[in-house]
DNA sequence: AAGCGGCGTTGATGTAAGTCAAGCAAATCT
DNA sequence: AGATTTGCTTGACTTACATCAACGCCGCTT
């Protein structure tokens, strides 16, 4: 259940096989139907989640019912709403899986108690936020300063698989473009050759 | 010297009368010139820095010249390149100021001593972090699907005096547009009155 | 005081991306 | 299997913003 998990983790620091056992008590394991929600609007986030399998994608809608991605979590990854998760508040984002999924959980409360057992991991989560940080900023100055068709190749080289995982509506989504533009670019990449 | 500093930080923790006098010596005070940077592509970001006094700016420059400006930081802010600080990798970013300055710097060493000398510190930086990701979150939406025009009225609402402090091609640049665009979004703001 | 450079404005024109509408193929439902 | 929805594409047209060029206004310098 947790052999992904731990590859990642691993990737950042290293656990001894104890420390990994007593990681377990820790997460809840849930599995999440195509299209099911695991958080709505205005409720609580009240779980980081790790994907071990499947996709997930957090998103606003605004008033005109246009959804706007935020992030899309591939195996491996992690999603939340960061914010509502640490303080509280309630979330101003969906996630949802879009397609069968399943997930490790863990709650504010439980975080503390890993973190406090095995310290590590305040290492491993601080790492996550600095390189979420990053990402953000990359993508903003992108959106600020880029040509969609930009944008898109260098989403698609910083990530390929994503284009076989993620329909193309929900990559025009997270580029901010429609799917007329995006379908656009790609004919335009593909003729260009 | 640090006046705004404690009324800032205990607008979100509260320090005892001991534990104010007990920082001071983990700050290092600076004054910048107008024009002067803080820190220049390239180089490693060692200091956090709060500005006591002025106006600093950090930015991106692309390969075509343009500036892109990721952050501003007005009297009682912060500013550092958070990932070039905490992992000690180069930063892309420049910090200069707008207008002579008054800093206080702390770097990653005093920061570490401070947070264990006064452990409230981490949640005051937490606190920070957090904020500045959701204001980055609403702005990359922001850019994503709203107009010129909503986002410069956005910004505006959210930080009247801003208008006053910078100059309007930097603001310009922090909203991803040419300053002839803006020129014209705030006739028309004016005349629509 | 004269000269200069930076900043904001305005106009004419160009272009990337949005909107609306239609059509088709594949996936999903009954 | 037939019916319906969903995703992607294409075309015609519109729109928001960029680009280029010119001009006036201050705040510097010397």
């Amino acid at each position: 259940m947790l052999e992904l998990f731990f590859k990642k983790v691993n990737e950042k620091i290293n656990l001894t096989e104890e420390e990994q056992a007593a990681c377990a008590q820790y997460f809840i394991s849930k599995k999440l139907r195509k299209k099911q929600y695991l958080l709505q609007a205005g409720d609580v986030c009240k779980y980081s989640a790790f994907v071990e399998k499947g996709i997930l994608r957090s998103y606003t809608t605004d008033e005109k019912g246009a959804e706007h991605i935020m992030q899309f979590a591939l195996e491996g990854w992690w999603i939340a709403d960061m914010y509502s998760f640490l303080t509280g508040e309630p979330s101003i984002y969906n996630i949802d899986a879009l397609e069968d999924a399943e997930l490790l959980l863990l709650s504010s409360a439980a975080q503390e108690k890993l973190f406090h057992q095995i310290p590590k991991f305040e290492r491993y989560f601080r790492i996550l936020i600095q390189n979420n940080m990053i990402a953000m900023q990359r993508r903003l100055i992108g959106s600020l300063s880029l040509s969609a068709e930009e944008n898109y190749v260098h989403l698609i080289n910083a990530n390929p698989g994503m284009l076989q995982l993620v329909p193309q509506h929900m990559i025009a989504s997270y580029l901010g473009i429609t799917p007329e533009t995006l379908s656009r670019i790609r004919k335009q990449l593909a003729t260009r050759r």
